[in-house]
RNA sequence: GCCGGGGUAGCUCAGUUGGUAGAGCAGUGGACUGAAAAUCCGCGUGUCGGCGGUUCAAUUCCGUCCCCCGGCA
């Protein structure tokens, strides 16, 4: 690769880490430095109307740079890492084309794989395959589902465990309606490229982690996650809402239910959270090329080590 | 003080008609290609409250002491 090439190409940050990290407060210190825009990388704060329950950055964070790729679903509707490579990349490349810098920040892990690494050509998902596949997987067993998957792509069915039911349905959703396996279809993923990638990674001690998520988790039930979801329950929004899988909600419909008190809700919410967080660094420890910072984002330590390691990039 | 119930994994508890023990939860490691805050898979040695006794062998039986929870005084 040509050096000087490489050079005049434009700058892009990613910002990951576990939740209750402090992605979001170092996104704004470093935006304010850089020149740089917040892309959202969270699946969770892609959602309008969920603000409490995903700590979603507020009006007065909103001011201080433009933030991207917030708001933009409902808590009804489904969406896609593919569209997010989509959407993600185009709104990269328009930050920097106005001589700006992309700080993508989010703890979703496959959106960040599918802006930086690409997805395979392949088809979206199907309501009409899924619903037919679901009901057979109810009817039979994900056994049965794996059985199938063994016939039509052995290849990928070794890989999926016949008990993951989301994955095999995607594999056979794709040789339905492609006719060809899955696994024959990955590989050949395009990159993103043209950019300087920096990738920043926050990983605090797990038990100063633990302590933050449980005490956000309080915080979010008394400074109005009930109510929030009451809204939007009177919206009219079904309780089996996607959107309701942010952490938190179920529960928060249980206590608007009767059927849980506060206090357990709480303590439900703290301890997926936990669970989250960990299931998190499993994805991101195998991430390439990231520069850890052991400190929580808001800490004048994380900040001066993020400028040093875009400094020395 | 007396009468019950109990002391076993970080927590809640099961169990061994005597052969040194196992569930759930918590925790932890991992997988992950258009639902991803989703979905799925691994991982269980701990003076079985202390000390004595009986026994080839005690967490289990006996004695004693300590602690906790009820009830009665």
């Amino acid at each position: 690769m040509n050096e000087a090439i490489h050079e005049n190409e434009p700058l892009l940050i990613c910002l990951i880490g576990p939740t209750a990290s402090g992605k979001s407060a170092l996104a704004l210190q470093l935006a304010r430095n850089l020149d740089g825009e917040v892309v959202n990388c969270d699946s969770m704060q892609m959602v309008r109307d969920l603000e409490i329950g995903t700590a979603k950055p507020g009006p007065d964070d909103r001011a201080v740079c433009p933030h991207h790729l917030f708001d933009l679903v409902s808590v009804a509707d489904i969406y896609s890492a593919g569209q997010y490579m989509i959407q993600a990349r185009k709104i990269c490349s328009e930050i920097s084309s106005r001589g700006r810098v992309p700080i993508v920040t989010g703890g979703t892990g496959l959106y960040l794989r599918a802006l930086l690494e690409g997805m395979f050509e392949g088809p979206s998902r199907s309501e009409e395959i899924r619903a037919r596949l679901k009901v057979i997987s109810e009817k039979k067993g994900t056994n049965f589902l794996h059985k199938l998957l063994t016939d039509k792509d052995p290849k990928s069915a070794e890989q999926i465990k016949p008990t993951d039911e989301v994955r095999l349905i995607r594999a056979l959703e794709v040789s339905i309606a492609t006719g060809k396996p899955i696994s024959s279809l990955q590989g050949r993923e395009e990159a993103l490229s043209g950019y300087r990638i920096i990738k920043i990674g926050l990983n605090p001690e797990r038990p100063l982690l633990y302590d933050r998520i449980n005490r956000r988790a309080v915080l979010m039930f008394r400074s109005g996650l009930i109510s929030e979801t009451r809204q939007l329950l009177e919206k009219g929004y079904d309780a089996s809402s996607k959107g309701f899988d942010a952490l938190g909600y179920r529960y928060a419909i249980q206590v608007l239910k009767g059927s849980m008190d506060e206090s357990r809700a709480i303590e439900l919410t703290q301890r997926d959270s936990r669970r989250y967080a960990k299931r998190q660094m499993t994805w991101f420890r195998r991430e390439p090329d990231v520069n850890w910072i052991q400190a929580t984002g808001e800490t004048e330590e994380a900040y001066a080590a993020a400028l040093e390691i875009i400094r020395d990039f």
